[in-house]
DNA sequence: CGGAGCGTTCAGTATTGATTGAACGCCGGC
DNA sequence: GCCGGCGTTCAATCAATACTGAACGCTCCG
């Protein structure tokens, strides 16, 4: 081993499996996270598994979730049969997309609430109104952000062409 | 009791609960705001923990959490001394701040990370920055959008002076 | 002073879901 | 054709934590 990796580096990658806890993503997929950020290039689930000292179920299981997710891409290899997997190019914005996915599941259910109930129920209709058009604007707003962030590509210094 | 509560409550209540998990409180407490939410009024935990069916146990500590994040409001009524509880008037900002306060979180890692790694690791200090960059982009854009709803006081028809 | 109702706390239960270990299928190398 | 490494899947385990029941303190009412 060429030099011992700081302990900088665990901290970190611990820090983001909480993270990732936070908001409600397995631990593990976090430190995943955590591990690709700081190391960048594409590794295999196996390389995974060892770095992170967690089986290669989870490993796999994991990666499949921020695949899903659009935190990583699977690379081929050209001349080698291993899946590899490496950071997607805006990675973080999976995580806005999850807030505007939560925000579309709780406007749906405003509105089938407004939609379902008597109308009796003038005060609990207008509470109802009061949060939906709170929601959209939320979402909305969320939404907007990330178009702009996805348009503004001023492309990551990637050093990538480094062979 | 007057008249049967439509099954368009249960099920908006119900739903509530699910939403609330998906953001990390215990279903109860989402159940809680769902309640609260169609039927507004003052309550006693006595009469929360009976309409939502769970021990008053659930109620009283989720009625803390509730408290806590701003959602919920106790209000003395004059003459009882019971402890009534309100929805707060812009009871779904503690939602837009939940998601601020684990951005920071997640910036407070991403710059420990960047002052603590030795200057070996470019490529990672590069992804931690710009990360970094894309979270407190994200976090003010929140934050402004807090401030804005928060401004926007077209005061809610709080037909509370009922009696 | 005694009783009833409300809210809180705490130990215990139950449930959810993340993580693991083992078995399997696949592919390439020998 | 057999062996070894990789990734996936599935049942079983383990951990976290929401939720409950019971006991307690408090306040007001009689």
């Amino acid at each position: 081993m060429p030099t011992d990796p700081p302990a900088a580096v665990s901290v970190f990658i611990e820090r983001m499996g909480l993270s990732a806890q936070a908001d409600g993503l397995p631990r593990i997929a976090g430190r995943m996270l955590g591990w690709f950020i700081l190391h960048g290039g594409p590794a295999s689930l196996a390389d995974l598994a060892e770095a992170l000292e967690v089986s290669r179920a989870s490993v796999s299981t994991n990666a499949r979730v921020l695949r899903d997710l659009g935190v990583l891409e699977a690379t081929a290899r050209p001349g080698d049969r291993q899946d590899y997997y490496r950071l997607a190019d805006r990675h973080y914005l999976p995580m806005l997309e999850g807030y505007v996915e939560r925000m579309a599941t709780l406007r749906d259910a405003l509105a089938t609430a407004e939609r379902d109930l008597p109308d009796d129920w003038r005060e609990a209709q207008s509470r109802l109104v009061d949060m939906h058009r709170f929601v959209d604007t939320a979402r909305d707003h969320t939404r907007d952000l990330i178009e702009r962030l996805r348009r503004d590509d001023r492309g990551p210094p990637e050093g990538d062409g480094h062979g």
